[in-house]
DNA sequence: CACAGATAGTTGATGATCTGAAGTAGTTGG
DNA sequence: CCAACTACTTCAGATCATCAACTATCTGTG
């Protein structure tokens, strides 16, 4: 084995190891604050995928569950007045998921606490920071 | 408020929407490849902090559970043969875990799946993958 | 139009995850 | 010795997640 695959290799075990390090560190921030606002992780995902009404199908798709999953957290925030269901008048089959007043007002508080200048990318200079963001748009 | 305070704050946005969006599918990756080889996600974290025998208490503080949960956790596993639970000598009221053989070789091959070459840092050049290791050491 | 088949969502059963409160066993310091 | 502490378990209750079976609606084909 040539030893510049043997390097690659070994320096992509490093990478793929910060990347999920990295992953770790922010999913557990994500949950702590979901929780100070009295989110669920699941719950706070889904909030933050209502920017426009969604069908429950598009909700499971983008979430990566099944469709009975997904009734269970909407009947869940539905229940804390964060979303309502509306049905659609197009296909009468649909029903649209839309985040009510009191829902956008408290996912923009957690976001807002979420994105606060405690994040570990305020360490790099801008520089680094124009430099981390190409490179992570060309995985994304 | 300076210009270049607010294009800072924009591109910071953006830079913590990639990391999430990465962050996202490489949850879902690990779940995924998980599934694939009978475990959860919480379950295959946790064998993947046993590369030495941990103590419940330690398990807990490393995955930021309570003891019970990992109680739980542990059950689990054990009934499937993954793990087991030793008295440690020192201290009797210490339990450490442990993976077995079967748990050990199990990770193994969850861990070659999950770390196979079609994850999107494949696309990087050499010089792009040091970048970003540069980048992200800084930053875990 | 009729109606079989497909699609959207819900319901109920079952199991995993997670927490908090209360309990057991072992340890430690005064 | 023994009160306080520590490590872990147990139990009750909530959320999360899936599957199978169901209702309601829509669509295409004859």
């Amino acid at each position: 084995m040539p030893i510049s695959k043997r390097l690659r290799g070994r320096q992509d075990a490093e990478l793929v190891g910060l990347v999920f390090a990295l992953t770790d560190a922010l999913q557990h921030r994500f949950e702590t604050v979901a929780a100070e606002h009295g989110l669920t992780r699941q719950q706070a995902t889904l909030l933050g995928h209502l920017e426009e009404p969604q069908p429950m199908s598009a909700l499971a798709g983008t979430l990566h569950r099944v469709a009975s999953n997904v009734t269970g957290l909407v009947d869940r925030l539905e229940r804390q007045g964060l979303v309502e269901r509306r049905r659609a008048s197009e296909d009468r089959r649909v029903i649209l998921i839309a985040a009510t007043d009191a829902g956008r007002e408290l996912y923009g508080r957690f976001e807002t606490a979420l994105y606060r200048a405690d994040l570990p990318f305020a360490a790099l200079s801008d520089e680094e920071s124009d430099a981390l963001r190409a490179l992570l748009r060309a995985l994304v």
